[in-house]
DNA sequence: AACTATTTATAAGA
DNA sequence: TTCTTATAAATAGTT
């Protein structure tokens, strides 16, 4: 839509492409925002630009909306479409993905029974001190179930706190403050939309039952 | 564009939503197609509609796309925008993550000091079977900073993995996926790259194919 | 960065 | 859903 239509191509000039860029990728997000506010859809894009620099859109927020999609279960629907022209790459990772799953499923199975055999004893240990011979996915989803733990017990902890000193008079101090909203934030509903859940968690947003 | 104009608001009536969910997420995708082409950008796109189901779009591949903003060099650029409407939220949980993001830079200097000093001894395991004698705020600070440690460590391996292993063509297992949304996307996604200090050079021994 | 002639997307209707 | 079409919106080329 301009002056005249243009070939579907490649544009060559470096300035115009950039320029191009610049323009469209404004259009797009302004178009990814209408979608979410109109539709009350959760939108995410994420655009490198010619030069290679990385733009982000999200609705309510990039991170809740690919954190949504990367925990999809088995279940819920997914399309996915792909810039590229073959159509054949696209159901071949389809059915991938599939087996993925079911890999993941008696992965998860193993892990459960490891955790239930050795109910987190010094281990954790090991592991921080093993770091440099840390091997693969097993080693890493049984770490983050420790650590999932381990913020259980600080939750826990400050649960108590928030509770038994609800009376007191002079406030929490800041440092508990912090590590209060942390740690507690996330365990909001997570209601369709409009429920902008922006945990500032260090990473472990979802809480003890991530990998249950 | 349409016969006439209409408010930017949420379409109250179901139908019309589904949609005006249906014309406009294609519109998008179209969009994304054509500025991946005309200008050689990757773009990644995820949608759920207003039942839930997720759409996405990706060219290249949306794996790739999401892989490539994942590991973010500490030098890249990085633009973010959300589409919520509300600023004054917005601004002040910004200003609080960076505080976080602050304090976190500085327990990570004293943490390396402690690896290295290899303090970290089963103490970890003391807190965990202590729970019910947690009692103050020194304690909890001292359990936040081991998470820290761990989670430094996990996410070490992570991005290692995603590094070394970028040309791979089978996806990663979707636990992986989940793991490196959680331990990477925060900072990357909702502040500016700049204060995304990755530091910690707990180095990892190569090891062989992590993720069969 | 602004401007506008055109093309393109899409709201409403069928 | 899919198609049609009047109209709004995006943008290619220009300044």
């Amino acid at each position: 839509m301009g002056r005249r239509k243009i070939e579907m191509k490649r544009i060559e000039h470096d300035e115009a492409r950039n320029v191009c860029f610049c323009k469209r990728r404004q259009g797009m997000f302004k178009k990814a925002s209408e979608l979410s506010i109109l539709c009350g859809a959760m939108v995410a894009i994420v655009a490198f630009s010619p030069s290679g620099k990385a733009f982000s859109f999200g609705s309510p927020s990039f991170k809740a909306v690919i954190n949504r999609f990367l925990t999809l279960e088995n279940g819920e629907s997914c399309d996915s479409s792909s810039g590229e022209t073959n159509t054949t790459k696209e159901s071949l990772e389809c059915s991938e993905l599939e087996q993925l799953i079911e890999s993941e499923k008696k992965r998860k199975e193993r892990l459960r029974e490891t955790l239930e055999g050795d109910n987190m004893d010094g281990r954790v240990m090991d592991w921080l001190s093993a770091k440099p011979f840390l091997l693969g996915l097993d080693e890493l989803q049984e770490f983050h179930t420790k650590l999932v733990a381990i913020q259980g017990v600080v939750k826990e902890k400050i649960k108590q706190v928030l509770q038994e000193e609800r009376h007191l008079t002079r406030p929490y101090p800041p440092a508990f403050m912090k590590l209060a909203s942390k740690y507690m934030l996330d365990r909001q509903a997570s209601t369709p939309i409009s429920s902008m859940t922006q945990n500032s968690n260090i990473g472990l947003a979802d809480g003890p039952d991530a990998f249950q």
